[in-house]
DNA sequence: TAGAATTTAGAACAAATGTACTAAAAGTAT
DNA sequence: ATACTTTTAGTACATTTGTTCTAAATTCTA
């Protein structure tokens, strides 16, 4: 399988963000790192904010394909919320330099932060709906005021875990999903019916 | 009151800081908002990174502050929990850039860093004894599986709502803190005793 | 294979920035 | 008043970066 020039920009670029943070990192870095000219990165790219662009649209173009394949299971939607959410944090953790650098690039691609307004909602949306959709076959039991504080911790939490792992987590990649997602998880515990075992 | 060029300069830059996010903001721009020639600023701080680690600092020495206050009152520790924690939203507000900019400034700033990471390991402590302490007088009723996620998950919080908010929230300041507040303290809702009504 | 389109390397330029330096001005102490 | 220290403005320079341009090389197509 050989790479076009722009899928080795965006998989090098990818790599140096996440490293390094979306700034540090330049158009003459990724060129550098590539052993290309920047002439000709920034023929095929005008500057580090399209990559930017373009690998988030990669992020969230993986998130759809995963959300609809998930929602078509037939497994209880205590099994799917759990499946999803971890999933999620492991593609997540693929574009983490986006959650990492998340208020300077919203701040600085416009397109960006209202797609993410968007988005947010979106997924909103879907939380209340399998929160309702649980609660309708008593595998959960919550209180109406909870709901929407409980949903604003849980995307909250799933946009920022990251950051804190960033900085105060000792461990490699696996063990920091694993950690983050079982905390994650906890959100919704004290809701639990017992007949939610599994 | 009368303020030397040295604080003139801190508090201007936490402004555009706080406006325009830590990058953006050089020793030139600060120099020129507040009408001075950035060789003179240099001459108090060597360079911007300086001028977060002195606001960092003053963000610490409140908090500190604050927390001596607090824990020197006679209330009960449910009041004392949601006084102090929604005092800290308040400060930490002040001093947004630092949450906003939370992974590059400590990237960029290791000895930040460091001290944040002691910091960490302190307030998880606090956390711990005043939920030791509330289970002890039946204010709340936590199983001991579900303590360590929920400091994680308040602390998490506690750093990232500023990030959140930034991007998704519409509203004034005092609304902002007072939703994302409510929202941090409907973490331990599900965990209130009866006769912690209040 | 010939010509066209695409891709690439490299040079060039302007703007911004950190840093260091000089010298003048203001303030302080003796 | 004089000498000394602190503060300030302004200049200068090297580096980095984004951006544009040109021309060569490569690939594609008919």
């Amino acid at each position: 399988m050989v790479l076009s020039t722009k899928d080795k920009i965006l998989a090098k670029a990818l790599i140096l963000f996440n490293e390094q943070g979306s700034d540090f990192v330049t158009v003459r870095h990724i060129a550098s790192e590539l052993g290309i000219s920047h002439g000709n990165l920034c023929y095929h790219f005008a500057n580090t904010d399209v990559i930017i662009e373009a690998l988030y649209q990669q992020l969230v173009d993986k998130l759809n394909v995963l959300t609809k394949e998930m929602t078509g299971l037939s497994e209880n939607q205590l099994t799917i919320l759990y499946q999803l959410s971890y999933r999620s944090f492991e593609i997540l953790y693929q574009y983490r330099f986006l959650m990492l650098d998340f208020v300077r690039i919203m701040r600085r691609i416009p397109a960006i932060k209202l797609h993410f307004k968007a988005l947010m909602q979106i997924r909103q949306e879907q939380f209340t709906h399998i929160i309702a959709s649980m609660q309708a076959n008593s595998f959960i039991d919550i209180p109406e005021k909870n709901i929407a504080p409980l949903i604003e911790q849980a995307l909250l939490f799933g946009d920022f875990w990251i950051s804190r792992a960033e900085i105060l987590f000792d461990g490699n990649e696996q063990e920091k999903i694993a950690y983050y997602h079982k905390t994650f998880y906890a959100l919704f515990e004290p809701y639990l019916c017992d007949n939610a075992d599994w």
